[in-house]
Parts: structure tokens; sequence; C-alpha cells
DNA sequence: ACTGAATAACAATTCAAA
DNA sequence: TTTGAATTGTTATTCAGT
């Protein structure tokens, strides 16, 4: 449950803007996520989400700001909700995602600059990763999953 | 009060963790600077300050990230602490700030690559900015003082 | 406009349970 | 290990005074 719960709090908090952790409560109950405020505070903790002083004068919950700008922290987490599967094939290694998502996730992976990496394409759900060279396909496969594992 | 109070506020957690506006009371305290609790909360909210969860499992006051990370509001932040005049002289600005500041402030200048300035040399509280042409110093020196007001 | 005292609102933790 | 209920601790705001 808490693996879910915590990730549905990233959404709401990023799109829109939650105050308070009474707010997050009644907002995660209309996603069909039933929990209470205490355990909202222990995610909370866990994944050191801040409440940040807006201009306006109100508060809002936000993501830890150094992940935010951490490219590799961004794949990290675009993999651990969208990743389904990464193989190599000769030169390429074929990444399946969830329906919808291969887009942010190839664009994430562009944004490595890792040298081995010629560039990437997306389709709805899986994304090539072209390789310069077949061994290295081998080696991106390995790392792609060891980074959700 | 309340511009040297948040001054001291940024200095003391930037030092220390801090984990609660109790704790930050007692610290001003000790530093001469008898506040309550209510206030603090008040600067926390205009100083846009956020309490962020450690992996420790413990808490601490922190300076937003973005300004952390943006240098003209470093820059700026810089300024508001030490600066004193600045002044146009021939193709040179020249920058008086509290002793011993002139340095930071000076890197900061330079971290600006402003491509009208060739470059900075500083003493302990005067720094002077080297400008491509008489006309931008004086230009330098309004945008310096600009800042701060 | 700024502040403190009191209070209300909110968040973290304890304790017990599953 | 995860959770909720209750509790305690902490923070935001109200209200009054300067």
């Amino acid at each position: 449950m808490k693996g879910l719960r915590q990730r549905k709090i990233r959404e709401i908090i990023s799109e829109r803007d939650i105050g308070t952790q009474k707010a997050l409560v009644e907002a995660l109950r209309n996603e069909g996520l039933p929990v209470t405020q205490a355990t909202i505070s222990r995610d909370i903790k866990e994944m050191q989400l801040v409440k940040v002083p807006l201009e306006d004068g109100t508060y809002k919950y936000a993501l830890p700001q150094d992940q935010r700008f951490n490219p590799s922290q961004k794949l990290r987490r675009a993999l651990l909700d969208h990743f389904v599967s990464a193989e190599a094939a000769e030169n390429l290694v074929v990444v399946k995602c969830l329906p919808g998502t291969a887009n942010a996730v190839a664009s994430l992976i562009d944004g490595m600059n890792w040298p081995e990496v010629v560039g990437t394409v997306s389709g709805d759900d899986t994304l090539l990763i072209v390789c310069r060279a077949r061994d290295k396909a081998e080696e991106m496969a390995r790392r792609i999953r060891g980074i959700v594992s």
C-alpha cells in the first residue's frame, strides 16, 4: 500500500497546491486511498517533502528541491513509477514502460548524456536506447534494471 | 529589529541544524535577540524557509533551495548583508562592503558573468569591478545599488 | 508596521494492534 | 513493517497592545 500511496502523493502535490496534511488525506480519500494524518506525516518524513511558504501567504507541500534538479534522481523516480522491463537486442535496449510514459522516460535518459548512448526513440509504452556498440547495450540494460531494483 | 533578526536566522540555520522554532528562539536569545515563537513563525513564512526531513529521521529548517542555487538571489542576499556603497570611477566601480566580506561579494559578481564586466579585484572591505568601458561602470554602479534598494 | 500572549490549527510521535 | 487512534509537540494565527 505504501509505495502506491507515496507515488500518488507525489502526483497530487505536483498537480495542485496542498497546504495541510488534512487536505492531503482528503485528496487521497478521493483517489480511493483511505489513510490518516499520522500515516501522511510519516510519508512526508520518509519522502522528505517540505512545506513551503508561498508568496501569496499560503503554504504548500513540495518535493525536496535537490531531487527536482538532480537528473539521475529524476530518472530513478520516473523508472520507479513507469518502468516495466529492459532487454538488450544487438546495440539497442528495448525498455518497456507503462502506457503513455515512454516519452518522459526517454527524455530523462537523453538528459543523462551517457557517453555510450547515441540517442533514444520512443513510442507510447516502449523506448529504444541506441548504443554505440553491442556490448554497451547489455551493460545499459543492466544499469537500467539496477536503478529500479 | 526584523531585518537584523532575519539575517541572524539565516546565519544560524546555515551553521547548525535547527529542528524546531523553539530551538531557534533559544538560539536567538543566546545571540541577544529575545523573541517569541510567534514572531519566528512569521519570519519563517516571510523568508520562505522550509522544515526539511533529514535522512537520519530528524528535521531541520533550511533556506528555500531555489534561492541557494540561483546566482542572482545569492548576490542579492550577500549585498543585503554586506553592502555599504558603490561608486563609479572611470571604468571601475568601487564597492565598499562590511569588513571581511568583499571577497565573497566579488566572487558572486564574477559568477554573474555580466558581459560588461572584465573582472573583479577585492581586498578586505572593498572590491573593484573592472568594466569594459567608462559608461558601463556608471550603469553597473546603479545596478548594484538597485539590487539592495 | 511589528510584536507577544494566548489559542487554534496542524503535524509528529507514542502506543497498541494486525 | 505498517497502520490508526489518541496524544503530545509544534507551528500558525488571532487578538490586543505598542
